[in-house]
DNA sequence: ACTTTACCTATCCAAATTGACATATCCATT
DNA sequence: AATGGATATGTCAATTTGGATAGGTAAAGT
């Protein structure tokens, strides 16, 4: 049920086509929030038109329709973003990883931990220059898509890359009491 | 295909029935990482064990049956950890909220970031709490379930804690760049 | 002794989801 | 003019999922 929210605010950002919304979704917001396939994307854009949240904008080449969020769809956007929902769906594959990592024998949980480490300081560095330079401007007084977003995957990464550093010290402190069995 | 692995690695901490699994998919790891109702753990067991990654391990009172990782069992999940999967499945509507935070007038977007704000401060100190004290130790050298989780949540918190306050002196800019149209 | 509560496993069905298949157009290169 | 790649929309069967429902046992309270 929140494929659609995820449609509303893309096409609240600007119309686009179910093409283009496949394409936002190969991008962050797919991997970090939420991620769609054209194969749903199309019937959900059916069932918005349906219930008059989004309409039928613009055609072009190739088939290519655009659709654009009504102004009901913008009042439905708008209340489920208003509305604090307590235990939203969650299903995230590489942090139910670090849940399971106790279930590795120490070593082989460094070596996941310093992957994680290396892979989140990429990242970081990555982030951190797509961020550079001054917060941009938007004229309608809004701030641009991804900005935000932007700014949140970048804390996210310096907080993993904090874990998996505090996480080795961790594991070095028990192997210190407790020393491996060939000793 | 994650919900396997979850069991497994449940099920590698200590032997446990289906109901035990249940009940720890409504703590934490249920909350953060992925979520299972029994519905669906049954016919999950009932297929490991068919594979051989699991066995049936004691019998207990009202039909409590455990099962117990088997080799084979460790074996795959120690693949699966040890196997950096990119693009495992994401699907997180407290984030999605976030990404379409722009989509809202910049009075909404600050109640939002003032509630994430707010709730994240309440988290902290309630995992801070949890957290104090010493590094707890396995006997077998390995640090219990949860307490690196533990870690990472809080760790989690203090990004998300970070950015909202971030956020919501970029939106001040925003503003001070472009009054409210009243002006 | 009786009742309530917690424990424990199990299945059914509608809805959601995935992966694979299908089709067609436009554009750039050769 | 032919080829190939990116654009673009759709469908379908098989699996996964979630909500509801069902039925039973042990322990604890009264």
């Amino acid at each position: 049920m929140a494929l659609r929210y995820a449609l509303l605010g893309l096409l609240s950002e600007r119309p686009a086509s179910g093409y283009d919304l496949a394409k936002a979704f190969e991008g962050e917001l797919g991997s970090y929030a939420w991620h769609a396939g054209h194969n749903r994307i199309y019937p959900e854009l059916a069932r918005l038109v349906d219930e008059g949240l989004i309409e039928h904008a613009d055609e072009g080449a190739r088939g290519r329709r655009t659709y654009a969020v009504t102004e009901a769809g913008r009042t439905e956007l708008r209340n489920w973003l208003l509305t604090p929902r307590t235990g939203g769906a969650v299903r995230n594959e590489p942090v139910l990883r670090l849940f399971l990592l106790s279930a590795l024998d120490p070593e082989d949980a460094r070596k996941v931990l310093r992957d994680i480490a290396d892979d989140s300081e990429r990242q970081i560095a990555e982030l951190g220059e797509a961020m550079a330079g001054d917060t941009p401007v938007s004229p309608d007084g809004r701030l641009p898509f991804g900005w935000l977003a932007a700014g949140y995957g970048l804390r996210q990464y310096e907080a993993s890359h904090d874990w998996a550093r505090w996480a080795l010290g961790e594991l070095d402190k028990v192997a210190r009491r407790s020393p491996p069995s060939h000793s």
